[in-house]
DNA sequence: GGGGTCTGGTACCGATCGGTAACATTGCTT
DNA sequence: AAGCAATGTTACCGATCGGTACCAGACCCC
């Protein structure tokens, strides 16, 4: 009995995830195509296969879950930026090529609806909310790295060059959702490499 | 007595504008400054100065009103293009960088908080809501106006440059308010010649 | 097997959401 | 003075919001 019992435990679904990491996964998901304000703590405790009051266990308001997702989202960038660095050791102008690669990729996805960061500040103007720092500290971080970069790829006026590129991307993810993927983030890639050529003179 | 009366009739507020172009001024403001979700239909019709049933008479629902807002943004952008249009007749490329220039100082305004269109789109991602058309129409419309200032200018590949302006501003809207002004939006007007005049050669 | 921690479930809180009914008031037109 | 359309006022609707109290199990480690 006792075995049969731990058997047909829950049907099938069981996510080996502990409660807090499956309403992150799922919060993400959420915020992201439905947009943050637009979705509440209980729509994410179901989802997440939890309720209401274990999410407040993990985390002490919607605004500090907010503030953590935001967090993941950075650190995943970071990620993204490592194993550029380990594919092109001592190369930045291939990193740099490969990031452009990777956000054009990323941006032909019809699913598609821009940086997720940057939406998150588009929802969350309130000067004071415990996700805005991070999303301020996160662009610095981004736009300081793309300097370093341009800089160690010879570029003539690295910060320039980084801005530039910056732009680019920051315009591409967030017209790809207000025009389709026919629109110009589809030349993202060619436009990125032309602009870096004109800068290595 | 009546002569009394109606001089102290309202303390001196007295808008002379009718109550739908109230709401709709005031709604705007509200809906660019603490996003569209973020504002209830009550607090906009007591900042116009009138009641919730009042507004609901003009507009049959909050999504109208919310498209609405987004036409009125449009035919706003459509003004700024006649009047640059006016004042360099038959000068594409002056028409061009007036923009440039026009956005720019736009976005280094402290209060600007991006593209308050882009910023629907990232609020409304709802397929069939009433403004997505709306948001969808303007920005072709916009990148198809600036293919052909492109090519009358003269642009080797005034499609190419175009989207290049296009993703800029849009990219520069949208950081302005993740990063201070202080950021890559401060030199935009720099960059913008300068890839307009690496495609002029 | 007993104890402590984590989780699930349910019911609830006050506040606010978008939206409406019914009625009093205003002001313009004729 | 009468009539009519546009406004203002108030109270209300059901639904949902973020957040909490309380209790019942489940699990794990000694």
């Amino acid at each position: 009995m006792s075995a049969a019992k731990t058997a047909a435990k829950t049907p099938a679904k069981t996510e080996t995830l502990p409660p807090r990491e499956r309403i992150l996964a799922v919060a993400s998901d959420l915020f992201y195509r439905q947009g943050i304000r637009a979705v509440g703590v209980e729509a994410i405790a179901d989802a997440a296969g939890t309720n209401k009051m274990t999410l407040y266990r993990h985390f002490e308001s919607k605004d500090e879950l907010i503030a953590e997702y935001i967090r993941r989202l950075a650190s995943c960038s970071e990620t993204i930026w490592s194993e550029l660095a380990e594919r092109h050791p001592n190369d930045a102008k291939k990193q740099l090529v490969g990031w452009l690669k990777l956000m054009g990729d990323h941006i032909n996805n019809p699913k598609e609806r821009g940086c997720a960061i940057a939406n998150a500040a588009v929802e969350l103007p309130e000067k004071h909310h415990p996700a805005r720092c991070e999303i301020e500290k996160h662009k610095q971080g981004e736009r300081a790295r793309l300097v370093k970069l341009c800089k160690e790829a010879g570029a003539s006026k690295p910060d320039m060059l980084a801005d530039e590129l910056f732009l680019l991307i920051e315009g591409a993810r967030v017209c790809a959702q207000s025009m389709g993927q026919e629109g110009p983030a589809a030349r993202l890639g060619r436009m990125g490499e032309a602009i870096i050529a004109s800068h290595m003179g």
